[in-house]
RNA sequence: GUCCCAGUAGCUCAGCUGGAUAGAGCAACAGCCUUCUAAGCUGUGGGUCGGGAGUUCGAAUCUCUCCUGGGACGCCA
């Protein structure tokens, strides 16, 4: 609002050649608070006007007059505007009371789809980490996504196909133990995938064998078939339980093999389409013009591999939904896969693959390196989340023993402190695996985002608050800081989702809880005088604080 | 070898579409609970923004180059 009216103001004082948007992009938010609550930078302005910049700013100031503004003063060579505080109060704590969580939404994406292809832990295999990153940045966008005013569809497009399963039916024919496997069917089916892998440096032979039972597996050979779906159905039902824990549910869950009767037509196409060559044996799609290493669409043995499935996902869910969007949340270390995915989508005429977009993010690292599956070194998400609520509750006994729903608000602080360590930094950052880190409460973590709110609920409880958009609203300077804390809510929504980035509004929240711990440890709210405006303000920062919370899918206990 | 990403306080990271004195958290040290939940608040110390050069009125931010680390580079996904 007020940067809107001061870009105007300013672009008819300057005319024509300065326009609002422009002018507006340059519109700066002082990083000290007493310097002001906006400011402009008259440096760019110099060149075309040639005039310095600090002349400019004594001369534009005095012309800048509105009723948002309190103040305006030339410093340097910038114009510092103390806004109407009373005013912009108001209108803000009337805004949040009458649209409530509709506070900080978006309309840009209506009537238009996302498509989210998140998690996709691999069968058979414990859910790592790493597969921890995808699912959480996942959803978030996904929540992001849709506070934008977009549909969303999040698919988990479980890894159960591919080269890896006939090594693992080999290894089961070799040391497979039925019995240990419906005990613990992860551990054991990992064990004996680590051994596959250990035997096979010295017998070449067992990769060989490895090969075989997946043609067998391709052909439908009744054993392999039979292993394979009891192997997939025994893994999600553990992926489940994880689920549950993350509180993240699917539109759908599709494993890979669904393509396997379709991916024949995709090749197919690439044949009319002139773009299979012959290389080694193996088929291939050429992208020199791109300046990328080809595309394998057919290994020499005639079996198929991932770039052809995803090939073939990539179709199906366009005819599926008519996305605008197809959002892959997967590691960086496939930048080139995907890359390539779009480029054979492009190559076959498909103009909407220009709206495929891979979202990267950076890998767990444990002592600086990749974490493998294959040399047994994963560290399994289910225990990290075990013990994080077994800490939370720990906390809970020692700092509020009497509290109720104790399970639950444990649950929700140790989930939320693991979801929150992986999205409040940028995403393409790799992150060295590091379990104090990730179960710190204090400091810039969710359990402070999560007390802040809680302080919140008991003050508004105790003082009896109620929405009522006729209240009286104040404004002291600690209480203007947060203000205008709130006043970016919106903004930081659009910013996360226009950037893919959930760390935006994590950084957000921080600011914005610091700033109403500051609030709530210099102010007294349930004394002295305007207590119904002090109880609103704090209402106010409440909901905001539960929006980003849920934005990044973190519950918001209302006591702990 | 080619391509991509990163290097900011002891540690983990913000800041990067160029702007005012480079900011948080953790750790260290010093304070604040008879009153709204101390998982909090206040203060102190801590920086050649990897090195060098360039562009600019102005560079952590843009360009070039070098160094270091990580990743990818057809028959795994």
């Amino acid at each position: 609002m007020e940067k809107h009216v001061l870009a105007l103001q300013l672009s008819q004082i300057l005319g024509e050649e300065f326009n609002r948007d422009w002018i507006y992009e340059h519109i700066e938010i002082p990083k000290q608070e007493k310097m002001g609550d906006l400011a402009f930078p008259c440096f760019k302005l110099s060149p075309a006007l040639r005039k310095p910049p600090q002349d400019l700013a004594s001369e534009l100031a005095p012309q800048l007059k509105h009723d948002l503004f309190e103040n305006v003063q030339p410093v340097g060579g910038y114009i510092n505007i103390f806004l109407n505080q009373q005013f912009i109060t108001e209108h803000t704590l009337k805004q949040i009371l009458t649209e409530q969580e509709n506070y900080g939404k978006h309309t840009f994406g209506e009537g238009k789809t996302v498509v989210f292809d998140l998690s996709a832990p691999n069968i058979a295999k414990p859910f790592s980490m790493g597969h921890l990153r995808s699912t959480v940045i996942g959803n978030s966008l996904a929540n992001l996504a849709a506070n934008y005013g977009y549909e969303t569809v999040k698919i988990n497009y479980i890894g159960d196909y591919g080269t890896q399963f006939g090594k693992l039916l080999s290894a089961y024919k070799n040391w497979g133990d039925e019995e240990k496997i419906r005990a613990n069917p992860l551990a054991e089916l990992t064990k004996i995938y680590v051994k596959f892998h250990e035997e096979a440096k010295e017998n070449t032979l067992l990769i060989d064998e490895g090969r075989h039972w997946f043609k067998k597996l391709e052909q439908q050979d009744e054993e392999a078939l039979r292993l394979w779906r009891w192997f997939k159905e025994v893994s999600l039902e553990e992926f489940e339980k994880i689920y549950q824990l993350l509180g993240i549910e699917f539109d759908l869950t599709r494993g890979e093999a669904y393509y396997n009767d379709k991916m024949d037509a995709t090749v197919e196409l690439l044949k009319e389409h002139q773009l299979l060559e012959d290389s080694d044996g193996a088929k291939v799609v050429r992208l020199d013009e791109e300046g990328i290493p080809p595309c394998l669409i057919k290994k020499s043995d005639g079996t198929t591999i991932y770039a052809t499935r995803d090939l073939t996902a990539a179709i199906d869910r366009f005819n599926s939904y008519s996305f605008d969007e197809a959002l892959y949340v997967v590691g960086h270390e496939q930048s080139l896969h995907f890359a390539q995915i779009k480029h054979v989508l492009n190559k076959l005429g498909f103009n909407w693959a220009q709206n495929v977009k891979h979202i990267s993010f950076g890998m767990m690292l444990q002592d600086g390196k990749k974490m493998s599956t294959r040399q047994g070194k994963t560290i399994l998400l289910e225990n990290v989340l075990k013990e994080a609520i077994q800490q939370a509750s720990d906390s809970i006994e020692e700092k509020n023993p009497q509290l109720r729903n104790k399970e639950t608000v444990a649950r929700q602080v140790g989930v939320g402190a693991v979801i929150f360590h992986d999205l409040k930094q940028d995403r393409r950052n790799d992150v060295e695996f590091s379990i104090e880190d990730m179960l710190r409460f204090e400091g810039n973590t969710a359990p402070y985002l999560q007390y802040s709110y809680v302080r919140a609920q008991s003050i508004l409880q105790k003082g009896g608050f109620k929405v009522d958009a006729s209240n009286p609203f104040l404004s002291d300077e600690k209480a203007w800081s947060l203000i205008k804390q709130i006043r970016k809510f919106p903004e930081a929504t659009a910013k996360a989702y226009k950037e893919y980035d959930p760390s935006q509004i994590a950084k957000y929240l921080l600011d914005l809880a610091k700033t109403f711990n500051q609030y709530y440890t210099h102010t007294k709210i349930l004394q002295g005088e305007q207590q119904d405006a002090k109880l609103t303000l704090v209402y106010g920062f409440s909901l905001v604080l539960k929006q980003g919370l849920s934005l990044l899918g973190i519950e918001a206990p209302e006591e702990m």
